[in-house]
DNA sequence: CTGAAAGCGCTTACAG
DNA sequence: CTGAAAGCGCTTACAG
């Protein structure tokens, strides 16, 4: 039925140590039985079996793929960015959805990757010590986008200088009352752990060094999901003192911003300015002023790491700068526009 | 080292073949035996070999999700509902993504999946012949969302009902110059193929249905962006008849009408009005009316299919039907109102 | 440069 | 209900 080495050897004349040599391109093989066995191979449709293959190296040439939630923009973009250079790679991408904690509690409880992937790519799961150990348990080699631990690669996202540019930029256009609208993940988000907090910093450091004050009551943390980001502007505009720009710790939330403005009758950027932080694909068509901070080259350096780990390398850790991308969402705040 | 079969059956004072089917729970093991094989296999930490087993058995347990772009929600979405019924029945996900021409020539012109996947799920691709033999000769089993070819499982969504639902509710509120913005994909595009018209065939049942020509100035074909939904409503605004409603054929599309709207100073749904499809998670908080047409569904009834249809059930196709759900980017059209 | 043989870790008729 | 043995299809020291 199936065409197996064994096919192959018989119909080339050799024995299948020379098969399995020759169709694997291993060194020490003469150019001419090389090439009748892949001629053999060829014409029987012959193709490796993985599982065979897998048991008897005891590599598997598969990564894990773990992702909080696969149908937000960031994820599946990171996801396929690193797909692309591992399938390039010849790896396999194994897809793991951690959307519940009881789900990510599950998969970290049992060696659940033992035997089908050599490494994990984690994506934004903030890992516990226990989880990141059960991950080496399994031998997995690991790299991370959106956090970092030591012994595993990862990609670092310089979100503190990401953070300061966007306000800056509000600072330089005269805005003296800034909110930011952070990130604050629930228990059971699946997210989990503590988002960093290092666009929040970035915006303080921003502050400081323009003299102003930290206003505690402009820091607001919700869920990142365009609704938060509705109810969070909706709050900011009832207070006594408003801000008259906001920087988004993510272009969803600033979404929200936006419907809730101009469903206040509020024009953008005339009487309110918003920043966001992603560059989402949907950024340029609303004109949303935002950070870029390369999401596909995240998944793409994460891939590489986890790639020249398994090749021996030593753990890598990339590094990414955000930069500001000015659209219409942010300009001068109207007083300054009125007194000139 | 790692534990196997033997380490256990020795710990229990068995033999492996004892082990093995006390283990996977197949009948004809007395309680008691099982009991203490299910002991010793937990003390020692063991874990089946995945590659040993898909080795002996010759299946793998595992579905090869196919999709021709990760990074769009409609896709997300499909792989996340249909990653989460996969895994429940413990099926592995390998994610193939077919970004290019090329990556699909290549993926369809070599047995890629051969004995690394017991069935495709193929998301959107239009197959040829040839491309669905190459996976039955891989012994795949096959499940389509958005296509559907016979010896294979699909899911079938009714779009014509669903272009019919979106025109009748302009048609309903007043609307007599219906345009309809449709999808064209290029044929470089890795949607490929020709995409289903279904949803222009119901646009014009319902003009018929209302005794209203179908004009075809009004039907547009475009590549499934924002940007092409942006310049195609564009064009549409310089008609010199222009039209007082669009159909969109996806949310995206749509986003891009109401973006070249706003930029032009007209008012939604006063001026103008829009009618999406898909039901996309921004089309909410956007407000746009659409149609709704149950994407997780999609990926969960295509991965139940494929499931059953491993387990020995015949090949099975799943309906969906559209339905309408109304927000606030459709009214009556100015003229009427103005009238009254 | 090539081959014979052991081994990777399971599953599954076949016997009993 | 349980076990001995063959087989799944490769890879890789070990010899030559």
């Amino acid at each position: 039925m199936s065409v197996s080495v064994l096919t192959v050897a018989d119909r080339a004349g050799v024995s299948v140590s020379t098969v399995s040599r020759a169709l694997r391109g291993v060194p020490g093989i003469s150019a001419v039985t090389r090439k009748r066995v892949q001629e053999a191979a060829d014409e029987l449709g012959y193709v490796v079996s993985p599982s065979a293959s897998r048991l008897a190296t005891g590599r598997t040439r598969t990564i894990a793929v773990v992702v909080p939630l696969l149908s937000k923009w960031f994820f599946a973009e990171v996801i396929a960015a690193a797909g692309r250079v591992l399938s390039r790679e010849g790896y396999d991408v194994l897809l793991t959805e951690l959307s519940t904690p009881e789900l990510r509690a599950e998969f970290f409880g049992s060696p659940r990757l033992h035997g089908r992937s050599d490494g994990a790519l984690v994506v934004a799961l903030q890992l516990t010590p226990e989880e990141l150990a059960t991950l080496g348990a399994q031998g997995q080699a690991v790299a991370l986008v959106g956090s970092e631990r030591a012994g595993a690669s990862s990609v670092r996202v310089e979100d503190r200088i990401g953070g300061l540019a966007a306000t800056r930029h509000l600072l330089n256009l005269g805005h003296e009352r800034i909110a930011f609208l952070g990130i604050q993940e629930s228990p059971g988000s699946p997210l989990g752990g503590v988002p960093p907090a290092e666009r929040l910093l970035g915006y303080r450091d921003a502050l400081a060094e323009a003299g102003l004050p930290a206003d505690p009551a402009l820091e607001l943390g919700v869920e990142n999901t365009v609704d938060d980001g509705v109810a969070a502007m909706a709050s900011l505009l009832t207070m006594a003192d408003p801000p008259t720009a906001v920087v988004a710790a993510s272009d969803e939330l600033a979404f929200g911003a936006l419907s809730t403005l101009r469903g206040a009758g509020l024009d953008v950027p005339a009487d309110f300015s918003v920043v966001g932080y992603d560059n989402h694909e949907f950024a340029r068509v609303v004109g949303l002023t935002t950070i870029d901070h390369s999401v596909a080259d995240q998944g793409r350096l994460a891939a590489e790491a986890l790639v020249a780990s398994l090749a021996g390398q030593p753990a890598a850790v990339g590094r990414i700068e955000p930069r500001l991308v000015v659209r219409g969402s942010t300009a001068p705040p109207r007083r300054l526009r009125v007194g000139s």
